[in-house]
RNA sequence: CGGGGCAUAGUGUAAUUGGUUAACAUUUGCGCUUUGGGAGCGCACGAUUCUGGGUUCGAGUCCCAGUGCCCCGACCA
């Protein structure tokens, strides 16, 4: 893309009464526009974002063999009021008043919707198991929206439902889960501790959050800091404390603030028993399904990532999930044309290599603003055409974290493995 | 929902503590000069000072109410 077509442009202080880093840094560099507390409209650098990591999510989730549904906001009461969540807030929480339908909810979860959706179509054991996932906004009536994309009123989320004839079947399924999560957040370059958390009012056991240590999170965990996941709980339900030996490897314990991305749980079967989705089993029983929930913040996500991936001078992306791949910048010159030229011809066969470029083939920009622009914004690979390059008759290639700059010759363009 | 802070051109701030034409920077537009880290000079555009009441000869400034934003706490299926 060329950023000359680009609408939206980077500010230069930082936004009012913001302190969060991924709200300062996210609207300033034009990804995201503040609607009100807690709402945000993504604009193109955003969705750029946004889409590459729902696409991340939705290889794994593929993977795993989950389905994807798409399923309305606006969500029937009565439904809500077969599992009781319509009068004891959820429902209450947010609503959407619609002359001749009364209330309708605005869906702050799923749960109800797909097992009364499922129930229509699963009937014997041979159905199961099942797995539904959707990629959609959710509502939520935060009393206190705040830190940026960290806890908004509406946001997008990833929530995959499983549907299983047993419990075995079940925890079989969630360990597939775990591990399709550690690939996403890998592959969006984050570390994650698998956290242990309460069962919030749907088992007596624990549930899995995927915690992303950062000190703009407003969770706290208490972990082992020798292999991060072998041992991890909220500081809410853990009876550990911060200097405490690990009960697994006696390492000594830390606590730390913390971003949840994600987090997993098991619902048993009390959505299909209130809503009433029962199959028959081999022996001729009829049986409520068992059901899973996992949930997976892509909003949030974004705004972790740049909770942990900045600088003084702005974002840095990881690789697979920055906007574009390669920022190719044409700094201003007495004689444009063949700098011009140039930087065409590389934005032409990077293109045809398949690689996103945003090249900012703008006029009437000093270099000093172009470079200052692009560490905001924080592609991750760099490339500089000007007249110093143009006399060693090359460009000049650096990544947004290291600080080395190096010469490289047209010919060689393809060869650097962007 | 409790506590604290804030609200003034698109953006960020100022305004002698109640005094007359609301200032500066930036952005935007035009012109000239610049050209590797948010460049310089000049000109121009841009404001019902959050809303509604009140006090006063006079309110951006004081008082009351409301709304919004940020932070702390509670809450977060």
């Amino acid at each position: 893309m060329k950023q000359s077509q680009l609408f939206t442009k980077t500010i230069k202080e930082k936004p009012k009464g913001e302190k969060s880093i991924n709200a300062i840094l996210l609207q300033r560099a034009g990804f995201i526009y503040k609607e009100m507390a807690g709402v945000y409209s993504f604009l193109p650098l955003g969705l750029r974002v946004l889409r590459k990591i729902e696409n991340i999510i939705r290889e794994e989730m593929e993977s795993i063999s989950g389905q994807e549904v798409f399923l309305s906001v606006l969500q029937p009461k009565e439904l809500w009021q077969k599992t009781d969540r319509w009068s004891k807030g959820i429902g209450k929480n947010v609503m959407y008043k619609c002359k001749g339908n009364g209330e309708i909810g605005l869906g702050p979860t799923h749960e109800e919707m797909l097992t009364d959706i499922v129930k229509n179509y699963v009937k014997s054991y041979e159905d199961l198991p099942l797995y539904v996932f959707q990629i959609q906004t959710k509502f939520r009536k935060e009393l206190r929206a705040r830190s940026g994309l960290l806890r908004g009123k509406e946001f997008g989320m990833k929530d995959l439902y499983s549907f299983h004839t047993s419990e075995k079947d079940f925890k079989n399924y969630y360990e597939k889960v775990k591990k399709a999560y550690f690939r996403i957040f890998k592959r969006c370059g984050l570390e994650v501790i698998l956290t242990e958390a309460s069962g919030a009012g749907f088992t007596k056991e624990f549930t899995h959050e995927f915690q992303v240590l950062a000190k703009g999170g407003e969770d706290r965990i208490i972990f082992c800091p020798k292999l991060t996941s072998h041992f991890a709980q909220n500081k809410e339900i853990s009876k550990f404390k911060s200097g405490n030996k690990c009960p697994v490897c006696k390492k000594v314990l830390k606590e730390s603030k913390s971003i949840e991305a994600a987090n997993i749980f098991p619902l048993g079967t009390k959505y299909s028993e209130a809503i009433g989705a029962f199959f028959q089993d081999k022996d001729g029983q009829k049986k409520p399904i068992v059901m899973g929930c996992y949930g997976l913040g892509i909003s949030r996500l974004i705004g972790a990532l740049v909770e942990v991936f900045h600088d003084k001078k702005g974002i840095i992306w990881p690789e697979e999930i920055a906007p574009f791949r390669v920022h190719l910048i044409l700094l201003p010159a007495k004689k444009i044309t063949p700098l011009k030229k140039k930087a065409e011809k590389i934005y032409f066969n990077l293109q045809k290599a398949g690689i996103n470029v945003l090249y900012d083939d703008r006029k009437d920009k000093s270099a000093g603003e172009k470079l200052v622009e692009a560490d905001l914004i924080g592609i991750p690979w760099r490339i500089i055409v000007s007249e110093k390059t143009l006399q060693k008759d090359s460009m000049e290639i650096k990544k947004r974290d290291k600080e080395k700059t190096k010469l490289v010759k047209m010919k060689e363009l393809c060869s650097i493995n962007f």
